[in-house]
DNA sequence: TCATCTGATTGCATTTTGCAATCGGTTGCA
DNA sequence: TGCAACCGATTGCAAAATGCAATCAGATGA
């Protein structure tokens, strides 16, 4: 997890900061998950990472411009984790990864709903999403000003998948 | 590099699938570089990738179904690799890849040209290549007859910057 | 007071990677 | 016919990364 520069190729160069097994979970679950906390994201993630990984992931991560850290006024021990704009523009990207792993892959239904609408959602999702992580993370103020932020959307539209798949299974209490 | 199936999320699947530091460059070398050898992934990445991580991650692609193997006719002992569908319709996310990549990273110039290129070009160039992928790959016929491939096109383009930054070292000969 | 929670760190076994050398078979050329 | 070059790998080994469990000191809330 060193930073080798091997090539001056742009997919090289991105795959050094985000090619391995957990930096890119780490920002979904900031992304997605709203996840801002060490503890929230060690025990959050479905997928398990180990805390010195995190520890780990989260200072190079910082290193390369995607995080930063500040105290949490509210705990003297929190830390804040939040997202650089180089970070934030990862959107368009989680939003392709997801809807080719949605297609190509063995993916759970209540969790490929939200792939789904982030991708019928199309661009103009994205970019209401990106707002909305600029004025959580960088403090930006947010010019549209509609309803359900898209992330409630994206939860929202789990839940019902989730409640719709409880109910099949036992239709009667 | 074992199929942990570690959760059922979209991401994360994508991610076992191509979340480490080769497999993607095969594929970029493959879908860019147009190589369908084994000896021409060996040399001919920029990266330099060893022979028996290639070994291993063709193996790997290929049970995952990003790639099939047949011989090669004119010599007994070559195989050709071919992409599948699967394969090719990552190519979005590698333009967006190196879009992201060419803002955020310090790429060189020579290479950025060609995911320039393809981000202006934007999804109309993407599927023109796609057809001409599955056209090399899986024999389809190519319904839009036109010019210049955008394997080409991207390729005269990284051409031409590099005989331009040439000239502007050496001015006269 | 004291259990609980905070963001980590340490030690250790396992797995993956990177590198160089090598393999048996094929090909092209003299 | 000889032989160097090339073909797609495989092997051995050291170094690095990973996964896991235990642990840490300080802060917090009851």
């Amino acid at each position: 997890m060193s930073l080798d520069r091997r090539s001056g190729c742009p997919i090289n160069l991105s795959l050094e900061v985000f090619g391995d097994r957990w930096s890119l979970i780490i920002l979904r679950d900031m992304i997605f998950g709203g996840k801002r906390h060490f503890r929230e994201l060690l025990n959050g993630s479905m997928e398990g990472i180990a805390s010195n990984i995190l520890a780990d992931r989260l200072k190079r991560l910082m290193q390369l411009g995607m995080l930063t850290k500040a105290d949490d006024p509210s705990h003297k021990q929190k830390a804040i984790y939040s997202l650089t704009e180089m970070a934030i523009t990862l959107v368009p990207i989680l939003a392709h990864l997801g809807a080719w792993g949605r297609v190509w892959l063995p993916t759970s239904e209540e969790l490929s709903i939200r792939a789904e609408l982030l991708e019928k959602g199309g661009p103009p999702m994205w970019e209401k999403f990106m707002d909305e992580l600029r004025h959580e993370h960088l403090g930006t103020p947010l010019d549209t000003a509609s309803g359900l932020s898209v992330r409630a959307t994206l939860q929202a539209a789990y839940q019902a998948v989730v409640a719709s798949k409880a109910l099949s299974a036992s239709p009667a209490a």
